[in-house]
DNA sequence: ATCCGGAAAC
DNA sequence: GTTTCTGGAT
């Protein structure tokens, strides 16, 4: 017996990246509208399942206040009032209002304008709005804008760690570069690999009872022999 | 490390 | 009844 051939990052994201999309197949990504839908969205989904946003967006588009204009019309009080489903309603309708605050006195309430600019100089600037983190930025600028910018979520990170590829401490630059190293930079790559990954995590690689089984990344993984007894799963007593 | 929060899976 | 959900701020 002996170990499994040492294969480069490159290597192994693309072969991993093959299955997935062997198995589940093109995804689609994002179901919005427009880029501001898919910024609202991106906010909105925070920590939350998505089919509790689409019940927030159909409530936003419903009363037409799918716009930037719009929203900032839309009184706070009424605005948390229709993102309800989505919970954390009254922090995400302070980050809607600021959001769009943002594009009105910066970009005349154009996402796409912001979005115009060099993947690293928007994604600085979403950044510094308050209640847009790194995931949330990198959602909008791929998924708004087909920016080259891979999208790193807790799915991501409980794979790698499955997989036992997770880089250095696993921080979410630390993440995001492990991909974007490793890989072709490729806005549409990156669109169906995060995608793809979600699914995955969903439906088999699931937090508590993983379906192992019939994972399609069975023989690919080791996981769950691989687990960290003390860091991973459930506590054991 | 804790808070925010409704909805649905478990 | 408990956990989890395409996180982020404090």
């Amino acid at each position: 017996m002996h170990q499994s051939p040492p294969r480069d990052p490159g290597t192994t994201l693309l072969a991993l990246y093959q299955r997935l999309f062997d198995h589940f197949g093109p995804q689609n990504w994002w179901p919005a509208d427009s880029p501001f839908e898919t910024a609202v969205g991106a906010i909105l989904t925070q920590n939350t399942a998505w089919t509790n946003v689409e019940k927030a967006i159909a409530n936003l588009r419903r009363a037409d206040a799918l716009s930037c204009e719009a929203l900032l019309k839309t009184p706070r009080k009424q605005l948390e009032e229709m993102i309800r489903p989505a919970g954390f309603f009254r922090q995400k309708s302070e980050r809607l209002h600021l959001f769009c605050r943002h594009l009105r006195d910066h970009h005349d309430g154009n996402l796409e304008r912001l979005l115009a600019a060099p993947t690293a100089v928007a994604r600085l600037e979403l950044l510094e709005l308050k209640g847009v983190g790194p995931e949330t930025a990198d959602s909008i600028l791929l998924y708004g804008g087909n920016h080259a910018s891979f999208v790193v979520d807790a799915y991501t990170r409980r794979l790698l760690q499955r997989l036992d590829l997770l880089p250095g401490r696993g921080t979410y630059d630390e993440i995001r570069t492990f991909f974007m190293r490793n890989l072709p930079v490729d806005a549409a790559l990156f669109n169906e690999y995060h995608a793809l990954i979600v699914i995955l995590c969903k439906d088999y690689c699931r937090k508590r009872n993983p379906r192992c089984q019939s994972c399609p990344l069975i023989g690919l993984c080791r996981y769950p022999e691989s687990a960290h007894p003390l860091t991973e799963g459930k506590k054991r007593r």
